[in-house]
DNA sequence: TTGAAAGCGATACCAA
DNA sequence: TTGGTATCGCTTTCAA
């Protein structure tokens, strides 16, 4: 390998100096600058970040943590990933997902031994263990999601409340009065737990309730097609007045238009369909196409990273905290209810 | 932060001991690892991986390179990634997942940096040009696919050879001669530089032509319902004698359904379908579910993590290449063929 | 069984 | 504008 010692002994200066040549921290003349450049170029120099990260006490790395080993990742995932790593090569930072168990000394760990300049964590509950154990210590971390108090932190999080009430809404004015709403079923956690499961149930009765609606169906589903399938089937024959679905489980909505069809009952003829936090793909998997609201996956992806980063380098000011709703599409499972139902 | 010199000073050893007690390195009494340890527990110390990794030249860490910049990824890659995730914890690594541009120096920049002990490379293509840049380098590496020449690589691959013959053989079995394949279109790469790609069309040509067809239907197609729905609906209708369909492209897969529905074919009784490198949840996403071949996502992220480990550990040594194709998978899309057909 | 000390590769302060 | 050097936190050799 290659050393910055290398570099200076090549031309004749000082490991200084080629290290101010680097960073560009210290003015230095045209004509070393050449010389420095030119022995970099022809030893095929490149800076060791671990020696760099151990001198400055930054990596210039940001990790994503995932708790990839209790939940096994969807799609939705790498579409954040995605933007996110993209936001973080703009501004000349590495973005990895770091697996991680949801233990919460095992992040707390990785963001205190500098491995990483800041964290961002995804998956985050109403009662997150992960952020008190980051909270004491100095590395700077966001949200992805949000905690039930969130005095004090930073995070971007999908704004689950302005989603469901125009999803409501929408059901509402084309005279849907019957209406359930299927959520997911994240994986072992408490339903509870969930801040997207637990903000969206909540609005939704809060929405039903205002059109006299008091006790709204509401039902989990394992979030496969085929789980969505069964449940769509048993789900119309227990409910037959149910006009409209909201569904916020975009892996199991295909298969809960192919349960209520088995049922004998057509979509959107028969039962109107809205998919909120889909993607185009999934929401084009069910026949036929669901009209969904689109996760804003990517620019939460930028918004982030955009955060954590304003974080590191702005430690003292005010935690940024942004809230972005799903964006309706058109599809073709809404329709107005037929008279009589 | 808590140094080594604090936990040393406390315990009243020097730091050399405190090391020692932390790798194991040197017998240490059982009193003297008593009292370091206590003073470890007492001052909340963690072992800053910076450090170590500079003293040792390695950091624990492996990178899975994935192009996630030019390719967003699908949810397969997750699959992938958790399984390999959960093997490096079980083997005392850390693996996380590195975006990268296709270009070949990045790859190279960050093997040969010493922030990695060792990459995984996806999406390999059968010239691929980050390969060759990464072989003169010291820096252990392994594939998740194959190049052409596989000559002194490690990899661990899909055996789409094997998958291929198999689905071909049982449509072959039901009396299915008239068969198209279905492949993906993998975004802006060159069809013919995808090894998947180009794998499976060869063994594709190959098995129907020892069949007796001579120049089989072929046909690409993006990876979305949408389009897949679009093109079971031309296909159908421009090549209405066919009887079956191999698709190695399981997020169109479902919308090829819909396409051959639309077009007033019945799935499976006029048309059958085979769905490989599929997994469970895509294939239940069609009316009916698909009949497919499950990829071996899983046991292939095991399996790199262990390739690249062996490569880290034991350089010498023969480099490993594993191949494992995908298993058959019941469904209800294949049944024989009317006679008549 | 323990300790002193020489690195690992880069940064940045203090002098020159 | 440049150089010498202490420093970051840990590992490991050599001596004791």
């Amino acid at each position: 390998m290659v050393t910055m010692n290398d570099v200076a002994k090549r031309a004749g200066v000082s490991i200084a100096t080629v290290s101010f040549v680097l960073s560009g921290a210290k003015p230095i003349s045209a004509a070393t600058r050449e010389r420095v450049e030119t022995a970099m170029r022809e030893l095929g120099y490149r800076r060791n970040p671990v020696g760099a990260a151990l001198a400055r006490g930054r990596t210039n790395i940001i990790a994503l943590l995932y708790p990839a080993l209790q939940r096994p990742a969807t799609g939705s995932v790498m579409g954040f990933f995605t933007s996110a790593a993209a936001r973080a090569q703009e501004l000349g930072r590495n973005l990895v997902l770091w697996p991680i168990s949801n233990d919460a000394g095992e992040a707390a760990a990785l963001a205190n031994t500098g491995l990483v300049d800041g964290v961002l964590l995804m998956e985050v509950q109403l009662e997150d263990a992960r952020v008190e154990a980051l909270r004491p210590g100095t590395t700077p971390f966001a949200l992805i999601g949000r905690t039930r108090d969130t005095a004090g932190l930073t995070f971007v999080d999908v704004d689950f409340e302005a989603s469901m009430s125009e999803a409501v809404a929408a059901l509402d004015g084309l005279g849907h009065r019957r209406i359930a709403f299927v959520t997911g079923n994240w994986g072992d956690l408490h339903l509870e737990d969930h801040g997207a499961a637990e903000r969206s149930r909540a609005c939704f009765r809060t929405e039903m309730a205002r059109r006299g609606v008091r006790k709204p169906l509401i039902v989990p589903c394992a979030e496969n097609s085929l789980d969505g399938r069964r449940l769509g089937r048993t789900l119309i024959t227990e409910h037959p007045e149910l006009t409209a679905l909201v569904v916020m489980n975009e892996h199991a909505a295909p298969g809960i238009v192919m349960g209520l069809r088995d049922a004998g009952r057509r979509v959107p003829d028969d039962v109107s369909i809205i998919s909120i936090g889909s993607s185009a793909n999934m929401a084009g998997m069910a026949d036929p196409p669901l009209s969904f609201m689109r996760t804003p996956g990517e620019e939460l992806g930028r918004l982030g990273v955009d955060a954590i980063i304003e974080r590191i380098e702005n430690a003292g000011a005010e935690p940024p905290a942004v809230l972005l709703a799903c964006e309706m599409q058109p599809g073709a499972t809404l329709v107005r209810v037929r008279p009589g139902d």
